[in-house]
DNA sequence: AATGAATGAGAGTTCATTCAT
DNA sequence: CATGAATGAACTCTCATTCAT
């Protein structure tokens, strides 16, 4: 899967570079304030720190702004979710620091990670694949984590399963920033994380059940 | 929390409700294609069967339209859902008949639910709070399942996360919406429910572990 | 100058009359309220007393509404006039009186008088020049009381300046409607009255001058 | 009195106030036509010169367009005004040369003086209030210019009078331009301005009858 | 490379008028 | 005669995009 290339004027890619830094951050504000449909390019602009003209000296139209911080985001919180995953952990408590990880590095990245949620769906039509596929190697990402705890016995499931596993990561994840007017109120990070993990490692059947039915 | 009122130039009540019914039919199928923002009022009226101006005899702005079609997607989910939720069902099978229940419903209307999902941003200011409020409704109707399997000893859960519980189980059921881009190469609705049933219940811990672990 | 015909699909001739007696007292209100254009046929025939349609059936457009206003003021107005009028007085006191009894009747017709003056360019075009060959008609009646005193010799005006005097006089009368805003705050009718009185008798010129100057 | 802030997009003011004065011009000869509400802003603009978009770079509201016309006939009949009376005379002359200095003027403007007259009423809530205080403004300078003159025994007129006849004095220069109907078919400028001297300065009633009543 | 004035298609909304009941 | 739901032309205003400077 390509990388959308969003065409610019401008020659010199350091300054490409650093001007779409610059939009991107100007932009997620807005974004998680108004949408990204009530946000206007004047004011990307503005908070950007450069004029309309300008603006459209780095990007080809409105949608590749939505774009650009997409791909941002996707980068950033890989790499920090990478980072994280260096930590060597084993059995079950590798998917202990799997959750946490996932979770903080949501948590740091809210805004972001919201508006990518909300505005996705107004991606150019040739972006959203890609974007997608972003989302699905994250997915995998987790799934490879969980293969290995797997491989070490400490977790059961069937093969067709584990896929759907990874992906109730990610979306528990999510969670935590989509549905934060819910949760807010009666959950910190530290207990929304804890009180997941239990019922992701755990289940919902009572032991005495459990244990009865084999 | 009040319901909002939507005004009309209309005095029949019969008829305003015939109207907006077709409304929200008509709205939905557009939401869902491009979204509300790229939905004008002259599309809306036009999938409604009727002209712009009519349509604006049933709302007042086309930020009422949206709230309409929230507050008609609540109801009709939460009709549905009770409908079936008076199959009557005991233990460990009640938590099971819940979340087959939730699923179908949700599956049946996938279109709506992800509008819902996508646009209620764009809610106006003062409708924010109701749709949220029905949300929250419907989140404690499948706590109450849950509170009462849990009172008789199949599930196990302490006190505080029983509400992060119910809250897991209605965003696992709007993933199926949401995330259908994924999710759909690999399961059915049947697949898809009867995976996470067992996650739901088991968890991912392996038995090994858990009877050892105590 | 014909009466401009506005069309009814209603035979009773009675209750047109009444009808649009309704409509003129309603429309005023509003007429003055919010002015000709922002007044909607809507307000127009709730202030009336009966529902759009209603409307409609006495009416061919709603610039006929503002004809009718008008036409419906002038009538009154003249009719008023010409009530005080009867009273017969001579030399400069029919002047006085003339000037009094104008005066009074724009006093107490200020609303009506008001919005034709503001709104009259808005009349049909058919209809506008029979509003002003009222508003002439009007004049020339004042006219008339002049030429009488100034037969008898108490006042002092070459032949082409007995319109002008006319005209001068009316505008006096509207100027109190029309001005209210700046008068209202230093004159009362009577004052406002009197001092015009003397001015239009005397002039502004000193005695001292006057007869010096001969 | 604060002038009322008309938002600008644009931030040249020296343009802004070019592009004004086009956008004054064309409005003027448009709201004569055919009046402020049924001049769209489209005509505006194109009357101006300029797009729609344009247009709205420089106001921010179709009612912003009738202040500014009547902030710049104010301005411009002030200015015109005291032009003319930087000649300096003495005594009745005085008087004579104020209602002929201002007679002209408004002759010369005679579609802007209309226009006002007419639309006043449709400017924006905030707005009126300093117009009409440039009304008075205006009144007053008329009024300083009787003062001097009665100060000099030429005109007679007790002190609270005098107000009324400066406003007398606007009035009937106004009324050269809103009763032109009527007045043109009788009357120059020359020779309304002369009929309306005599009259302002002697008064109508006879010489015979001053000389007897006293 | 940066600016911001100019553009105009297109959006939401209003409202005079009609006509079936 | 009275009603009021339906209509759609027309309005004001916005904003993504362009391009001369």
């Amino acid at each position: 899967m390509e990388k959308k290339r969003v065409p610019s004027l401008v020659k010199d890619e350091a300054l490409v570079h650093k001007r779409r830094a610059q939009m991107v951050k100007g932009a997620v504000a807005l974004f998680k304030e108004k949408g990204f449909h009530r946000t206007t390019t004047r004011e990307i602009a503005k908070a950007s720190g450069f004029s309309i003209g300008t603006l459209y000296e780095y990007i080809g139209s409105k949608e590749d702004v939505l774009y650009l911080v997409c791909d941002a985001v996707y980068g950033e919180v890989m790499e920090r979710l990478e980072q994280l995953l260096t930590e060597e952990n084993a059995g079950v408590e590798r998917v202990r620091h799997l959750v946490r990880s996932l979770f903080k590095v949501i948590d740091e990245m809210q805004d972001e990670v919201l508006v990518m949620y909300q505005e996705a769906k107004s991606l150019p039509k040739e972006a959203l694949p890609y974007v997608l596929q972003r989302e699905k190697e994250m997915t995998e990402r987790i799934q490879d984590v969980l293969a290995k705890s797997r491989a070490e016995g400490v977790i059961q499931l069937p093969d067709e399963q584990l896929p759907l596993a990874a992906e109730n990561l990610m979306v528990k994840g999510h969670m935590w920033a989509f549905r934060r007017w819910s949760l807010a109120s009666s959950y910190s990070l530290e207990t929304y994380t804890k009180a997941q993990i239990e019922q992701i490692l755990s289940g919902l059947k009572a032991d005495v059940e459990n244990k009865r039915g084999r």
